[in-house]
DNA sequence: AACAGCTTTTCACTAGCTGAAACGCTGCCG
DNA sequence: CGGCAGCGTTTCAGCTAGTGAAAAGCTGTT
């Protein structure tokens, strides 16, 4: 029991609890905008005093705005700030998207970045499509690594102990479709590194199809997957093959600029 | 003396400290990417144990990424997800977007959106000229009223207060031709009420320029300023005839969209 | 005019943040 | 090859500064 307790705090030794609270109030604000200082409370377990003391903080800085009428909050302009610097930092994204923006009017479907972050993944960066029915996403959304085309593209291209780690952890089913068996998914992982891509059905988000594939940086590690997504009823098989040749041509696009300069089959 | 110290301390009454160095680490290292422990602590001046545990605490939630190999720290992929709700958030900043684009490439120079905060103002939104001779500006840059085609836009369209505040305060000059009268600011401040736009040279930078109009939303109130800038060298009396024609027209149809619905020279 | 529901302020307490100093790793230079 | 320098990490005791509760101010409502 004590043993338990000591374990769970292992991960947060070093966590500035007021720190830590502080983004995780952005995070609330960042999914309901326009609250006031109760309603944030009651959404994050803090007393009314916290959060006021903790937006002030946050507004000081611009992070968030009051709205002086209201008395509301929302995210600030700083937060722009961040991001912006953030994505000239990572030259994967700033080199990306105008790649993306081609694609994306090139196929009329949504195109999505993914980059792995330890045994989850993230997307960085969205193209969408001006077409009504399309698949949502949103940049900075975290997901697993088993269900997805570009996560699981990711999968099949990260360390064996990233992979044994998922394959050993529970697998759990967003749709009937879902790979839960950690032999059948490994298998399946085999088969993207083979294919160099990966085509995906409704295994994450039911009725939706992702066909992705991986992009190396100079070194040759993958360091991203790309992947044009959106709904079945739009990929027929014709349209499937050319997202298949289309996703292969940007990707590679994307890996030459970031300086890699052998083709990902190469040796096959 | 102790008076002093107080008055000081009145406009952080209410800021937990931690938090607040949490942000301002999170600033330096937007300015200096792939900086260690002891670089940061040096820069803000802070214990290299404190910059650790904050590091620490940032990475946990993705806002700062650790690279393992030279232990150095960038801003990290959860900053993207802050600005992209921010962004939606910010129904001016969806709105003016397309708009921008259009625009920037219509003239071929930089197109910024400004808003006003207090008595400054912050580039919320940028569209880049894919010239080789820009202005570079970033967004979330944060800039005084008087000097520059958009922020002395929003000036003169602020309410009194903020302009006497503005008027009152050290002015200081960035160029020899920086307005640092407040009277003749005044001045300028009426003419730019009057005309509904502002062309400005070499204010704020030197060899710039910048032609800026105001964007009002439902209710009339000047909510944000859109500008064309680049450099002088460029800006012919034929293109600065048709700069102005333009910003006035895309600024009005963004505050069209934003629900505005008579002229802002209706009057005239 | 009293009320209800909110934000803001105050205050005393002690949790947990903090700085200093010691530790151990990694890569460099003799 | 071995010692040294410089860095990130860990530890620890002291006391600052973050905290919750409760009361005070607002604001708009019936």
């Amino acid at each position: 029991m004590l043993d338990q307790i000591k374990a769970d705090k292992t991960g947060m030794e070093y966590t500035i609890s007021s720190v830590d609270r502080a983004l995780a109030l952005l995070e609330v604000l960042a999914e309901h905008p326009n609250a006031g200082v109760t309603a944030i409370a009651e959404l994050t377990g803090n007393t009314k005093s916290m959060v006021f003391r903790v937006l002030f903080t946050l507004e000081q800085r611009g992070y968030v705005r009051k709205d002086p009428a209201t008395r509301t909050y929302a995210l600030g302009y700083r937060t722009l700030y961040l991001a912006d610097k953030a994505g000239n930092q990572i030259s994967l994204i700033r080199v990306a998207q105008p790649h993306m923006d081609r694609l994306s009017k090139l196929c009329n479907e949504n195109v999505h970045l993914f980059v792995r972050e330890g045994t989850g993944c993230i997307c960085v960066a969205i193209s969408e499509t001006p077409q009504q029915l399309r698949l949502s996403a949103s940049i900075g959304q975290r997901s697993m690594l088993h269900t997805g085309g570009a996560p699981k593209t990711l999968l099949a291209f990260a360390p064996d102990e990233i992979q044994q780690a998922v394959l050993d952890s529970e697998l759990p089913a967003y749709t009937p479709a879902t790979i839960t068996d950690p032999e059948i998914l490994r298998k399946l992982l085999r088969k993207i590194r083979r294919d160099g891509f990966h085509e995906s059905r409704s295994d994450k988000d039911a009725g939706a199809f992702s066909i992705a594939a991986p992009i190396c940086d100079y070194s040759g590690e993958v360091i991203a997957a790309l992947s044009i997504a959106g709904p079945e009823s739009r990929l027929t098989a014709d349209f499937a093959k050319k997202c298949r040749a289309m996703v292969l041509d940007f990707s590679g696009a994307i890996a030459t600029e970031m300086g890699w300069d052998s083709p990902i089959l190469a040796s096959r």
